[in-house]
DNA sequence: AATTCTGTGTCATCGAAATGTCATCGTCAC
DNA sequence: GTGACGATGACATTTCGATGACACAGAATT
């Protein structure tokens, strides 16, 4: 798990950092709120512990804006003013949590591992053509409900071509889509891996076909075709 | 929002019910944790407040149970001991906040609309996979029961993978939120931690399976092959 | 302050697995 | 029939992941 620590404090950018490492946590700094907003751009983080004031202003208006957005990191604020008014503030712009000036660190420990905690778990998409199911987070392929296993490229393939059901694909377009920069054109790569991938799906009828001097496409067999 | 108060005390069974309905949510009140019970199964609640002594005893106990089961709604505590060494139990068995008695009533009030706005999107604080256990709060393992001891890097990859069971991380993924950006993404870190992570689980069947290109991934070697 | 220990990163090497190349065969369209 | 294109098996090459040894930094201990 990974945290940005934005303070601008030299005692805190020391001890805040080692609190949170000592949890096993990732811990970047930033000093600022427009070096937090790079940080942030560059990087994925699972929480942000903001210090209220900053030498660049309030951070709270920066995590407003960018809520406006979408955005939604949970967001630990440090302040150094207790009045409930300001808490209500920081609460209403967005923020998830709070934290008043001095603060034991184990407290905030266990905070930031508990914003932490709530990720937001994305289900990666599931694409399916005929009996194939094509998972792409798990990077599994059934066919019939049959696990079949295949080669990266294979696979690269077969979710190229399930991207656009039915859709002539030339060689070209998986050259450039399923391989790098240095893969040789002219060589019949393309063929080997379809020729591969149809080995492996030998489960059911051949759902690749050839279209000659245009490429290849799933189809049914039994359906018809213009 | 709906929100499940439980309390004995006569005079909070009143203060705290109706400083939540001025904050236009709608309470329920429980008196004891056999009643809480009853009404968490029948009501869905957006959060619940829960004195921690109650006369059928301590709820934490109660709660600790329920999120074992994956029960994932947010709970505020409120507890009259205010020792750290009992905040971070608090936390720790899967409650998400608490305040410590006395309280300002506007205080409640924030927090409880923060859990509720937050929604039963946490996840539970021990993590499952096969024969294996991660209890985020303790930052402890076991494998089969016996207790694993992992460093801090081990760890918190394993709580990555632990929390997408199945799903392929890429070494990339796993760089952004398991180190800091002082990591050098280019070197073999990843493959060197999984390594050692292998060698800690050396109680049972390799869960961590490499997915050539792609990353790393959990998986029973159960599933058959082609 | 010096020393040991512990955790973590770096590097080099090994070996297996994935993938590209090539030669040959089949087949489709005209 | 024939010429071009696609299919495929065998083989060569490359890549990638695993791992042991070592280096280094910071913490703990003396």
């Amino acid at each position: 798990m990974r945290v940005l620590v934005v303070e601008d404090d030299p005692e805190l950018q020391v001890a805040v950092p080692a609190a949170l490492r000592s949890a096993a946590l990732a811990v970047d700094l930033a000093g600022t709120i427009a070096d937090a907003d790079e940080a942030l751009f560059v990087n994925a983080y699972d929480c942000v512990v903001f210090d209220r004031m900053l030498p660049d202003g309030d951070s709270i208006g920066y995590v407003r804006s960018r809520r406006q957005d979408g955005w939604a990191v949970p967001v630990l604020f440090l302040t150094a003013m207790d009045q409930l008014a300001d808490r209500v503030d920081g609460f209403e712009h967005g923020g998830d949590d709070y934290l008043v000036k001095p603060f034991a660190v184990e407290e905030l420990i266990v905070r930031v591992l508990s914003l932490s905690r709530r990720g937001p778990t994305i289900r990666p998409p599931i694409l399916r053509y005929a009996d194939v199911e094509l998972d792409t987070g798990r990077r599994e392929v059934r066919r019939g409900g049959v696990l079949v296993t295949l080669r990266a490229k294979e696979f690269s393939v077969l979710e190229f071509l399930m991207s656009r059901p039915e859709q002539t694909i030339s060689r070209t377009d998986l050259i450039e889509h399923c391989w790098d920069a240095a893969a040789d054109p002219m060589s019949n790569v393309v063929d080997v891996t379809i020729t591969r991938l149809r080995a492996r799906l030998r489960g059911g009828p051949d759902l690749i076909q050839a279209v000659r001097g245009r490429g290849y496409r799933l189809i049914q067999p039994s359906g018809a075709q213009s």
